[in-house]
DNA sequence: TCCTAACATGCATTTGTGATGCATCTATAC
DNA sequence: GTATAGATGCATCACAAATGCATGTTAGGA
C-alpha cells in the first residue's frame, strides 16, 4: 500500500534562469543595437557556450533575435515592455505542475496538488508584474557594464 | 566589469520536503498514536534512512515529538490545525532569500531581488492556509495507507 | 574568393547536491 | 538482558545542471 502522490518536479531556480534574465536585461538596456553573445558572457564572467544554448532557446521562443556573421548579435524580439520577468520564468523553468500525481492511488482525494498549483500561480503572478523595461530602466543600475 | 546580482539560491521542491509532509500528514491521520519510522517508511516504500533524517529535523523544530526504545514512535509536536503547509515548507525548504547579491555590485539599485521576494512571499502565503488538518481529514484520501 | 567573426549544434565531461546505505550508539519496555 | 526503536556520523550513489570541446553554418569585408 504505497502512496506516491507527492512527487515535486523541479521548482528551482536556475543559473539558466538567471543567465537568462541577464541577457534579456543587457538587451533591454542597450535598447535596440546588437550585442554579441561573446560581450554579455565576458560582462558577467560565465560560460559562453552554455550562454549560447540558452541565446537559443530564447530565440526559439521569440524572446530574442539573433543574426549570423560578422556584425551579427543578438536584440529583443519584442519590446521590454511586453515582457515579463514571469513569462521568462515560465518558459525557463518550465511550465509543468509542481507536482506529479500520475502514480498517485489517491490522487482523486488529495487536495495538496491544487494547493502547490495555486501557490505557484500566485508566486508567477507577481514576477508577471514585472517588465524588463522595469528592471533595465532603473537609475543607475546596470549602467557601468558598459563601461568596458 | 562584472555583475553578479543574480544567483539564485535553490527554490526546489525536494523529496525531503515531500517526505517531511507525507510523514506530518500521516501523523495527523493517525491523530495521536504512536506511529514508528518503519512504518512510515514501509508504507510510501521510501529509505528508512533518509526518514529518520528528516525526523530528527522535524522533531528538533516541534512539528513531531519522538519516543524512545520498544514500542516507540513518532507523533505530532502540535495539533494538526496548528500546523501549515507553508510552516512545513519554510522549514524544509529553508527560509533565506532567493537571491545571493552579496557580491553584487548593483545590489542597491537592482530591483529584482525584491521582486523575487514578493513572489516567494506570495507563494508561502498560499501554502499557509492550509493546514496539515485540511489535508488528513480529506474524505476518503489517506485511508487506505492503513490497511497494511 | 578567401578569411574572419559570430551564431548553431551535438557530444563528452565535470560538478554539485540530494538521496541512500551502513555502522554504531543510546534509550526504553518487557 | 534482550529486543525494539530512535540518534548520529560517515561513505557512497545517482542524477541533472553546468561546462567544455569540436565542428558546422552564415554573412560581412578586404
Amino acid at each position: 500500500m504505497y502512496m506516491e502522490c507527492l512527487y515535486f518536479g523541479k521548482m528551482k531556480l536556475t543559473r539558466y534562469t538567471d543567465y537568462a534574465l541577464r541577457t534579456l536585461i543587457f538587451l533591454a538596456a542597450r535598447d535596440g543595437g546588437l550585442v554579441s553573445i561573446r560581450q554579455i558572457a565576458e560582462a558577467h564572467d560565465i560560460s559562453q557556450n552554455h550562454l549560447m544554448k540558452i541565446v537559443q532557446d530564447l530565440a526559439a521562443s521569440g524572446f530574442l533575435r539573433t543574426t549570423r556573421g560578422r556584425h551579427g548579435g543578438l536584440q529583443l524580439g519584442r519590446p521590454a515592455e511586453e515582457i515579463t520577468i514571469g513569462q521568462v520564468v515560465r518558459h525557463t523553468e518550465g511550465d509543468s505542475s509542481m507536482v506529479d500525481c500520475s502514480t498517485c492511488r489517491v490522487a482523486e482525494d488529495c487536495g495538496l496538488p491544487a494547493v502547490f498549483s495555486e501557490a505557484r500561480e500566485a508566486f508567477l503572478a507577481v514576477l508577471d508584474r514585472c517588465r524588463l523595461s522595469d528592471v533595465a530602466r532603473m537609475p543607475n543600475a546596470f549602467r557601468h557594464l558598459f563601461a568596458v
